[in-house]
DNA sequence: CATGAATGAGCATTCATTCAT
DNA sequence: GATGAATGAATGCTCATTCAT
């Protein structure tokens, strides 16, 4: 699952589609370092060992670069969700089941999904329009599963489903800005962690208590 | 807690330390729409209708401008917390002041705030650990609740307080990217929302229910 | 014939006006020199003793530093040639004083005329359009006034007015790029010499006399 | 004087030569519209459809392409105008014939002429030297026959030889200019306009009229 | 207080050119 | 013959910052 780590390539037969993945990779990590206007050019080319003017054999600016990264960085989510949405488990395993989903890209790709969590609103207003609603579909999906299982009796009838999928999406994502810092923590066990903090909440033991505004 | 609502002040006869308030945030406003290295001082003057030479009579760097915006962003954060933290109430009680006193400060100064979180990164190293110490302690306040929580029974035994921590403050803080957005919702709607979903969980029913892996 | 135009100056710091003013002139004078795209803004900024960068806070563009210096350079050319034509004098003093009067901005601003003449196709799309309706008016102009001398028997009823403006005026253009070799030749001969040659022609004698295909 | 129909040659095994020769052809062509300093290599190489990098294979630089294309521009003019000068005709006569020769190289390469004509200033010093002798020797030769034309009375005694030899240099010159847009107008017709134009003038009918400064 | 003028340092980008294949 | 890859050297332009007034 880990990126083949191809060696910086100094020889000469490597394969072209492979060095502009290189490049790409090189931006999506300088840009997840230091932001995208954070970030210079030469930054990149440094972490490449190649010149600064090279760069520009591979990709014509440095926004198409952003474009490149955050394009890989959304990869996937989407389909992802819908075909999680559209199975045949219970609401609450599909829950489950969008958290790992919503994970699992932060362990092959972290700095690219981070680039386009943090930087997809430096983009060229064509591209973020269409990252855009992407991410509202995907938003979409994740809400109408919870309203699902309110529907079905699985969840709550009085939660607010926008509200709760904002919330979800929000917990979730900060584990990017983590997730490095806390490389030991096993993604099984956040995902476990977060999904039974979602599904039960924090409190312990028995049945429907109502937290009240005074506690215990 | 209210909103000071300092007119844009174009009198003469403004209070200096007014005025530097206002230089500071009109570049909160500007770092927290372009991010600290997307945002000029051109930027900042326009807000201001003045010139760009003459917002160096107010600060002597940009960098100390974010320092400035950061500072005011963190201000109050981990003393309130501290406060609830040693008050008398239940864990839970002060599970919800916490998220109260977490999304108090977006009311009045989300422009602070949001710049805090984002670009707290770019400020130079002295400051940024200085804020950082912070940060963790304002963590640590929240974990030692958790584990209070633990303790006491109030909480699941099972819990991960650190995971849990950064769960919940993942939640919290997303609020910060999308409240405009939501203007209309009350910030007393969301902190109730939030809080019964961290305290009960999504389930419907017994809060006791262990969800399965293969779920309904 | 300079233009005044010298309004209240400040102290020993020359009026800003001034300074931009010679910031075009110095593009003029480089742009003539070595063409808009052979030209550097270093090379602009060598004439003038300052710092490239300096450059940019008098005009936003090298683009635009050549807008300015075309524009200069077209001044006054089609409201000059509109004045002559409509005044009471015969078409053949007309003629004249339309090649003065083409002739006469060479002498205060060889440079800016001789930008507009080779460089405007240089011209962002917008500017040369709205430059090359003013060349097709002015060409107009001239053609209106060979047309009339036409009717009224002062020239050649077999002229093709069309062919001889572009004729006249290629002519006279073409004073521009040699005026500086030659600058000892007053520009008052040169108007004469192309008038004669233009209304006689260079044979001797009788004007009526055609010259045939065999010659003499 | 046809143009020798090159195909724009796509097979593999056409004469060397010939191909060496559609290189330097695009490149008047890209030199002539877009002037040696706005046009790229990558320029000429699209309108070949081959890479850039090939155009290396045929000529060491950018600098020597210009020479070559300037060389074909220039290239006869003196010769023919030469071969004219010490022909047995009239000067009269000898003046159409030149005309004739200066505008036909530019209906089988207007661009190379073109080029010759407004980018040669572009040349590198020693090359900007010899076509500059050239050059003058050209304009000599046609300074000699005026000189004669007078000399034997078929021109007006008062002419300024040097200066009407500018003169009808720049009229005709003026014609690569516009002779694209005016394609419809045959080139016979426009020698026989500027020729007449040259010689009778533009005044109509009887003879030694001189026009006064005060006109009709 | 504020500004006009200027600039040093840097930045994204271009482009002619090289060279191994 | 031709090209893919790369690069050195600019080039136009930006921007935070300075400073005399």
């Amino acid at each position: 699952m880990a990126v083949a780590a191809v060696p910086s390539s100094r020889r000469a037969r490597s394969n072209p589609r492979r060095r502009a993945d290189e490049i790409i990779e090189a931006a999506a990590q300088v840009f997840a370092e230091r932001g995208f206007h954070g970030a210079t050019t030469q930054d990149i080319a440094d972490v490449l060992g190649i010149r600064q003017a090279s760069l520009y054999y591979y990709f014509p600016s440095k926004e198409v670069a952003l474009e490149h990264v955050c394009a890989r960085g959304a990869e996937g989510f989407l389909e992802a969700a819908a075909v999680i949405a559209a199975g045949p488990e219970s609401v609450t395993e599909k829950l489950r089941r969008l958290i790992i989903a919503h994970l699992s890209p932060l362990l092959d790709r972290p700095d690219f999904v981070r680039v386009f969590h943090n930087e997809r609103k430096h983009l060229p207003l064509a591209s973020r329009r269409r990252i855009g609603k992407t991410v509202r579909a995907y938003e979409r999906v994740i809400e109408e599963v919870l309203k699902a299982g309110i529907r079905n009796g699985e969840f709550r009838a009085d939660l607010d489903p926008r509200l709760v999928t904002f919330g979800i999406l929000g917990m979730v994502k900060s584990v990017a800005g983590w997730f490095d810092k806390e490389a030991g923590a096993k993604i099984e066990r956040i995902v476990e962690e977060f999904f039974r903090l979602l599904v039960e909440g924090i409190a312990a033991g028995g049945g429907g208590r109502r937290p009240t505004r005074q506690g215990g």
